[in-house]
DNA sequence: CAAGTAGTCAAGCAACTATTTAACTACAAT
DNA sequence: ATTGTAGTTAAATAGTTGCTTGACTACTTG
């Protein structure tokens, strides 16, 4: 109990970016092509709908639920209700210290 | 015929990144534990040998030339046969293109 | 209430992946 | 030539993944 590795993405600190797991988790939800294109959307900045994403990137909302929970559970990605509405927005803190995560690469 | 997909790892350009497949392929190579271990190594700069590597990860020499292939496919490290020995190293322009291929994140 | 929209869940499938083991090639040293 | 080291390959297995489909909940609007 009390393993680091049982806490929630969303307590994801910068400490938990150096173990070798955790990154190749969120390397592994960028791993894919279509939630690569997901990212990139919210990377532009905006909170975006899942039905609204699904329909910009030409997949069905059952796929962008399914993809969306791998970003989810990797921490990259957060999410707001509001009414029948959730909006999905980018943890960019996370996704940059991931990106920053090779010291020696000068 | 002529296809970017089809290109060799070795000759990725900076516009291959711009693909997401391609990017994808990048990362998915470094979503496994193991595979982000032996790049963290290269990342240190040296050269190092498959049984260099098989030895200081604590893995089998078979299981490091499987993950070895995965990263040369993506194009991530380089490899140089001397006699019996082969010499791997880090394409850091490849993976440093990789890392820094979010241009809306600050 | 009924119909429409947004989202979730679970079953099923084909395709892929990580690992082990054992058999193999190639070079080096004695 | 034999022994040892470095590396590759293929088969087998257990586990995972991406996607589709259909049924489901929850909220909204007429």
């Amino acid at each position: 109990m009390s393993n680091p590795k049982d806490s929630h993405p969303l307590q994801l600190s910068a400490r938990s970016i150096e173990d070798s797991e955790q990154r190749a988790k969120i390397f592994s939800a960028l791993s894919d092509p279509t939630r690569l294109r997901i990212v990139e959307l919210l990377a532009e900045g905006e909170e975006v709908s899942g039905s609204e994403i699904a329909n910009h990137l030409d997949i069905s909302l059952a796929l962008f639920c399914h993809h969306s929970r791998t970003l989810a559970e990797a921490g990259l990605i957060q999410q707001r209700r509001e009414g029948q509405t959730k909006y999905n927005s980018l943890n960019r803190t996370l996704l940059k210290a991931c990106l920053e995560s090779f010291p020696s690469l000068i």
